[in-house]
DNA sequence: CGCACCCCTGCGCATTTGCTCATGAGATTC
DNA sequence: GAATCTCATGAGCAAATGCGCAGGGGTGCG
């Protein structure tokens, strides 16, 4: 008599309801979310039984009587980037990503060392928040490293062991820093120290011999099995690390761009879409390798520096961070780029440089 | 040196903190209430132990960054009006308030049954929500309580006693309902009938002496204890039930009148303020005293119809009912009335008629 | 009119959550 | 430079919450 329609079950996935119904609960939803009763008070309140009050809410939510929304401070909008965070994330696959405030502009001849701090304190907080005490903690060189090793606060965080991705050794006066970050971080993490004392670079054969070495080979093994990884990247240019250190000539760093290469992680570089780039390069090498770097399940990768973005975005789409920390302008630098599509491998040469 | 001002206890409410610190609140909020991780999930998710992502999410709501709101769904903004019964009950001291979506107007020719039926169903909702097997339910007769009677379904609800609270016996025809409603309810709500085998009015020596009988004495003491009272409110005119059923004559009505009575529950006429309004006529009244019906913990008074407007708030000024149940003119009416200062006895002239 | 189906309710338990205490590191003050 | 204070963290526990189950009444179909 009142339902001359064949409507058994409504297939309207429940966004209707009786009013009457739902005026309870809205009542039950104010009193818990609202007036912060706890659900056996707005049970009491309302004359039902707890349970039926947990259902009410429930009801409310199913509804859409409730909306719970959470939003950024206006006074600190300047410092959370809580959405673009999240477009990396979802954009890259990144387990987490932090975008600090500051602007690291490394092409002016402004001085980027607070921007650095900055980057560092940032990453210091991620690591040491990630960080357990049984992990091995691996780590490459390079100028992000000495950032994070100064932050790194003493007693937040241990971890069993830290050890070095890449060789350092060299015969120039060049300081890598290796030896501060080693030393930092394994004092303020109460870690075990593990160097790989070798050039980062070296002839096929000798680099084939060293890794037959006892303690090399172990050294090797605990950093392709670190729990952690932390690095920076690379970029193909001069004004690079690796050059100014004299571990790349200007040739080789030729090569390397007509190869495609946008970047490096521990001195093996990779392509825009991430594929390595110089597989005779990687011979010589003595660092672990991308595919190990690829297949850690935690490795941040911290960029700052406008001159970093193409190698970050080629590390990104490696897969070789499972994490971020980068400055604002890099991430709205990375997120610019192509949104959904990665590469096939080969380059474009409308891209480079 | 980083804190040259005496600012040992930050004495500013907790609005601000280290924007570091409240970006993983804000995360941990966003998995925790828009994602639906639990917080084990969380901390999990973030790298903490599971009680600091219960204070991530603890602090990210004392810091507003979560912001929770209850609304009424645009398709049935017409049926409910949560923001008028909350007005309602914190104007008149309340535990609740139901106002139902239609327009009694009993003033003109139309049929209000229909009306009265919405009313009578919004009300025995309230009243077997409310209703505990171990209570005793009291009710005065009048068409509102017959309409919840009709209303009133069976297996929802239990209560132990049903009491009649006013007297109806009567030397006409006219008919109150009192039977039927004792019975249905009784029926419905498996609860036994008690009976007040007495007039409404009679001398103040036929009541005395029928107070001092055994059973009536029972009657009116199991009245007023009874746990839930169920009423509606009669208003100080000819065209009221208590007139039509000749309790009451042209006189008496323009005496309570001239008394500034606006309404009565039970035969117990209150005045604007809800202060009672006759005592020579109360000693002759056979019905539970309206201090009786102001100590019962739980009253709900059922109004419809714009006829008892005033004397539905007068009865709420006394503080007659703890519950109200009325139509949306009548809440609006009650709501467009003084705010705030009840009136302190006597009457108003310019309030009359 | 009987029967089966289904929704609603209440009960008991596993999980989740908020809270308190004790510990330790950093900051402040004398 | 040392004592103390404050704050944050982790463990444990009690309260709170969600979910299963079973029972009963209403509804629709036969």
């Amino acid at each position: 008599m009142t339902k001359p329609s064949p409507v058994p079950k409504a297939p309207d996935g429940d966004t209707t309801a009786a009013p009457e119904d739902l005026r309870l609960a809205l009542r039950a939803a104010t009193l818990y979310y609202l007036d912060g009763l706890t659900q056996a008070q707005v049970a009491d309140r309302l004359g039902v039984s707890r349970a039926t009050a947990g259902r009410l809410v429930a009801r409310a939510r199913t509804h859409g009587l409730v909306r719970i929304e959470v939003t950024t401070p206006p006074h600190l909008r300047d410092d959370l980037h809580a959405d673009i965070e999240h477009a990396l994330e979802k954009r890259f696959g990144l387990t987490e990503a932090v975008v600090v405030g500051v602007r690291v502009d490394d092409r002016g001849p402004v001085d980027n060392s607070a921007s650095f701090a900055v980057l560092g304190r940032a990453a210091a907080s991620l690591l040491t928040r990630r960080l357990r005490p049984a992990d091995t903690l691996g780590f490459t060189w390079g100028p992000e490293t000495i950032a994070v090793a100064q932050a790194i606060p003493s007693g937040v965080a241990t971890c069993k062991t830290i050890v070095q991705l890449d060789g350092s050794v060299t015969t120039s006066t060049y300081q890598t820093g290796t030896e501060y970050v080693l030393g930092r971080c394994a004092e303020q993490l109460q870690a075990q120290p593990v160097r790989l004392p070798t050039p980062l670079y070296a002839d096929a054969t000798t680099v084939a011999s060293m890794r037959t070495d006892s303690v090399i080979s172990r050294t090797l093994e605990l950093g392709s099995r670190a729990d952690v990884m932390m690095f920076g990247v690379g970029a193909v240019s001069s004004s690079t690390t690796l050059f100014e250190g004299s571990f790349l000539d200007t040739a080789m760093l030729d090569t390397l761009d007509e190869l495609g290469a946008v970047g490096e992680i521990g001195g093996r570089f990779f392509r825009e879409d991430g594929t390595p780039a110089h597989v005779e390069l990687e011979s010589r090498t003595m660092s672990t390798p991308l595919s190990e770097i690829a297949a850690c399940p935690s490795t941040i990768l911290v960029a700052g520096g406008a001159s970093k973005h193409r190698a970050a975005h080629g590390a990104l789409c490696g897969g070789y961070a499972t994490m971020l920390v980068c400055d604002i302008a890099c991430a709205e630098w990375l997120l610019d780029r192509s949104p959904t599509h990665p590469h096939d491998s080969g380059f474009d040469p409308t891209e480079m440089r």
